[in-house]
DNA sequence: ATGGTCGCATCGCGA
């Protein structure tokens, strides 16, 4: 079988419940991966999902923040929802599809302003939500999974407008691109979508703050596809649909896709 | 060097 994955932050689910419509419609990918749904669970809007096929939905969420949701027209299960860095925030969900596909769907914390754990906690807090996922996917090696989601990292040089402008700005900092590298190498990850777009800048968010987000295409590459290698292989036709970025009422990030023929 | 814009638990905070 074939299916279709998508992965977006969505900065709220309710208000922009429309434009989650226009994707499942024009786009149409098999699971939708949200993040900053910024609802509870019970306050998502899911008729108009389930009308358009999504019939199937795994998510955690909390009043006004965080909040994490997988919407999928194939059957899935809640397999686990993890408080990495127990931090009581609604930021990880997975679910299992009934080919054996676990798919792990993140919210990562995004860290605050100033890079030092010392004075930002919130930089500390992210620093220890990805050492505590390393040492989950150390402990546990996953298999047959993908992991998706906002992870608030840009790793690569060429996730960001400028590498050199961005190594003290949280996102891009060393010590994040550190941490990023032992997720990965935890649970033997590979990036999916940088498999099959090995080259050039690739951006997923753009700041709102921007007088014209486009042109001045100040973006960074904060959202991710990983696989595990028993099915890195199966992962294709990678994109990022920028044009979401440039919706009605858009959220700042862009939706990103694979395709996996399993 | 600064400020810029969003969303919501809305006049403060997180992003």
């Amino acid at each position: 079988m074939s299916f279709t994955l998508a992965t977006w932050n969505i900065n709220s689910v309710r208000l922009r419940e429309n434009i989650v419509a226009k994707l499942m419609q024009e786009e149409a990918p098999d699971v939708l991966c949200l993040q900053e749904c910024k609802s509870p669970v019970d306050k998502i809007p899911l008729e108009q999902f389930q009308a358009l096929g999504y019939t199937h939905m795994v998510a955690r969420g909390q009043k006004g923040y965080n909040g994490v949701a997988i919407l999928s027209k194939l059957p899935m299960q809640e397999v686990s929802a993890y408080d990495y860095a127990s931090l009581g925030h609604a930021r990880h969900i997975a679910g299992q599809l009934e080919n054996g596909v676990t798919i792990h769907n993140f919210y990562v914390p995004a860290g605050g302003d100033v890079p030092d754990r010392e004075v930002n906690e919130k930089f500390g807090q992210k620093l220890d939500y990805l050492t505590d996922m390393r040492d989950a996917f150390h402990a546990d090696k996953p298999q047959k999974s993908i992991l998706v989601g906002d992870l608030n990292i840009a790793p690569r040089e060429d996730d960001v407008w400028s590498h050199k402008k961005l190594l003290k700005v949280v996102s891009h900092t060393p010590i994040e691109v550190e941490h990023f590298g032992q997720v990965m190498d935890s649970g033997d990850w590979s990036d999916v979508t940088r498999n099959d777009i090995p080259e050039g800048q690739l951006y997923s968010w753009w700041s709102y703050r921007a007088r014209d987000w486009d042109a001045a295409d100040k973006g960074r590459r904060l959202d991710h596809i990983w696989a595990t290698p028993d099915i890195t292989n199966a992962g294709h036709s990678s994109r990022i649909l920028r044009d979401a970025r440039g919706w009605e009422k858009p959220s700042d990030h862009a939706p990103v896709f694979a395709t996996f023929d399993l």
